[in-house]
DNA sequence: TATGAATGAGAGTTCATTCAT
DNA sequence: TATGAATGAACTCTCATTCAT
């Protein structure tokens, strides 16, 4: 799974065959069919981790903040923090979100989970808003997938620029959607 | 290329094979190679041709505008309009932008051009910035990230969510930036 | 046709395909698919036309000469000569003649015409053997074959070394099989 | 490498594409590929194979004898003699070495290796000639192409005539360049 | 007489997967 | 648990040929 994730973060999804995956991991093809079902399978597999990683950084981090401000700032700078940490598991994670389908084109991810990124920080949002903690006129859905967006992007610009600033760039978007949010 | 451009915004650009271009297109895929030197070269003049479309719509739209906070809004707005009109267009540019490789792994749309979608904007804001129109203690870059971030991130949502209500998020995306930005 | 001489000449008849042949010529393929036939029509009225060329040369020098000996040296040297000046209608020539085959793997140029060069000038060294011009223990086929061995051997030697001496071979061979059929 | 040699000698190596073989073979296209990184590179390996057979066989032969006489005796037998035993292996291998190239139209077997049958066995006539064992007035370089012309003729012709005489035709040769090289 | 568009077969190659060992 | 061999489908691309204009 380690060289999948390597091989998918450093190639992209599309050029990631088992092939190339195998031979990362100095083995055969025959051993990941061993392993794992099916190449979605094993992309499956990536997917769950990532996520179980990520939601055990971030989830105790965001949690850890009573106030709106908090938890956005929280939620912002954990995402990021974890990216840094984890470089090639979230650009592998993104690059599958997005691109996996299977062969009738579908989405490898569920839709659901596709949704959720967003759903789930709206939720948040919308939650503190009720409180009055951020100001009234916005709407949770836009704002969530506006963060979700600035966060996701992130990913792709990594592998251009790898030198890039990850905690400038934390702290900015903390600062630049604060102030969008408060009241 | 139409039909291209309906492949991959459907399927994806991986699935999107000449055979399947192809079938849509109604023709052969001896057609598509006789009119296309490779399938390289067809990506290509997708990305050109939307390039093309996409300046003409935007940029006499954002160039109408005379202040920093008007030409944020019309490039918001215009990039939302153009998306809501073109959405094939859009959602099959964004994957080979961001999916596209050759033989080799790299990305078939030179980093350049990656890059000028950030660069361009970050560019305006930096010059109203330094006019006062703007608070000055935002970084150009990471503002301009975090909105190109948050247009993109649309093009996926709406082949899962083909009603959601562009106008709606580009108002909302022009009033979040317009707050992050204000003195 | 010149065209596809040269063609033929410089990339091997494997390479020569219509495309290339009609991007040498300055038209189209269209242009060549009217004026012949098929394409192996086309190979075949090269085949023909270098023939008929290369008989109007050499034959005339042969028969101008009424020893065995005389014979046998202007059959060298008009052919060495005609190769000379028509370098790559003989290339082109020689690579349809061992290497041109039709769909089902028989070769483009009949058997016969392919015997002929051999048999032809067999039946003059047999001739002259028998009236005593030559030595009377070699064999016609096998002096015949080797002679035109020596002599086909030239064409794909000259695609790679330009600058070979022809007239200086055209000797050595003159001189080599005088003494390897006198008396 | 058997059904490709068998495939080459048969057809010719123009027709002689993966589907045939693998048919031959009794297997599929994938197979190939599984064995061979490319076509080109199955081709090189036959090449080296029969090189190293070929190689085997008739140095030793050569060798044996320390007359220029001799050897150039035993290099025409030990020739044809392997010709004889290995029919396709040479036809396959001079089909090859005088036809195969690559994408860019250059030959598949290197330079060096094509010019090395005729400069070899011209290193060895030019020295007998020089110990006088030899005449001194013919050029070792053109003797040798004639030599070898007069060898390589045999293959194609052995395709159209399958009951040729090769060791009649071995004698003769050898008779004959004895003829033309003795002093 | 010439052209460019179109075709379908076949080329070499990569792929995920299966299977005997 | 691991491997390499094998498979057949799908891939992009080239080809000779046809045809309307």
């Amino acid at each position: 799974m380690a060289a999948a994730i390597d091989t998918i973060a450093e190639l992209g999804y599309g050029q990631a065959s088992l092939a190339r995956i195998a031979e990362r991991a100095g083995t055969s093809k025959g051993v990941i069919s061993y392993h794992f079902a099916s190449k979605d399978d094993l992309i499956r597999e990536i997917i769950a981790e990532v996520v179980a990683r990520g939601e055990a950084y971030m989830v105790p981090r965001i949690l850890a903040e009573t106030s709106g401000r908090g938890m956005l700032r929280a939620y912002i700078e954990s995402n990021l923090a974890f990216m840094r940490d984890h470089r090639n598991h979230l650009a592998a994670f993104l690059d599958i979100f997005f691109n996996a389908r299977d062969d009738d084109g579908r989405p490898l991810v569920e839709e659901k989970a596709l949704d959720y990124m967003v759903t789930s920080l709206e939720q948040v949002l919308a939650h503190f808003q009720a409180l009055g903690q951020f100001r009234p006129d916005f709407d949770p859905h836009a704002m969530a997938m506006a963060i979700r967006g600035a966060i996701d992007q992130l990913a792709p610009q990594l592998t251009r620029h790898p030198d890039l600033d990850i905690d400038g760039y934390a702290r900015e978007l903390a600062a630049l959607f604060e102030r969008a949010t408060r009241p």
